[in-house]
DNA sequence: AAAGATTACTCTATCTGTCAAAGTAATAAT
DNA sequence: ATTATTACTTTGACAGATAGAGTAATCTTT
């Protein structure tokens, strides 16, 4: 398991990629999450939550609700075209980042 | 530049392997990653400070005074052999983090 | 039909890392 | 003398992440 303060900051862009992929709802994504990573990371609910919030304030995402299928309501999100643009300028700050550290963590193991 | 909250975590890494490299004091190391980075990024001093901080407490760094040339008085810290166990556990996970973030941002851009 | 498991979302209080701002102090340059 | 630069410290505030508790609907098991 990997330590949720060293993801910080991904979360905005990994929720984006998905929902860019197609609408999808809270408890997906967050089993999502763990599905591809083979559950070395999970998100928290609370936290995925308050992603959400910040995400829908930037306007970047949009809710609307769908069926009650096995289980609560769910509240489905979808990306903007604001929200594309986003996620298109976190993708170039990853690159960055990742130059960034590895030029400090280049030549240890 | 880089939002520092996206570097946030990395801290420990960064100023851990500069220390390893020689024993430093605070202002080095932070004229050290502006150079390295090309000013792409700079740490605040605030930052710099609570991060020895951390690791002295961690005991993963230890800290003598030096000489008074030019300025303040210096204080270098020097890396113990937790801290070299530590820091090797980072770089393992940065390979992790890298591989998960790299997940969800392949075939974007 | 009742009980428990699972799906699904919300809210509040708290913790941690980062940082702005302000301060102290010594030396070098003008 | 004054200003710039080097060097470290402290305080208070903020934002993101999270534990924990709660609500509610549906499905499974007995």
């Amino acid at each position: 398991m990997v330590r949720s303060d060293i993801i910080r900051g991904h979360l905005d862009s990994i929720i984006l990629r998905l929902i860019l992929e197609k609408d999808r709802y809270g408890y997906e994504i967050s089993q999502e999450i763990s599905n591809r990573t083979n559950n070395s990371f999970q998100i928290k609910e609370a936290t995925l939550y308050a992603v959400f919030q910040r995400l829908e304030k930037k306007e970047v995402i949009e809710a609307y609700y769908g069926d009650v299928s096995h289980g609560g309501k769910r509240k489905y999100y979808r990306i903007t075209s604001l929200g594309k643009a986003y996620l298109s300028e976190l993708v170039k700050e990853w690159a960055e980042v990742k130059e960034i550290i590895d030029l400090f963590m280049e030549g240890l193991e």
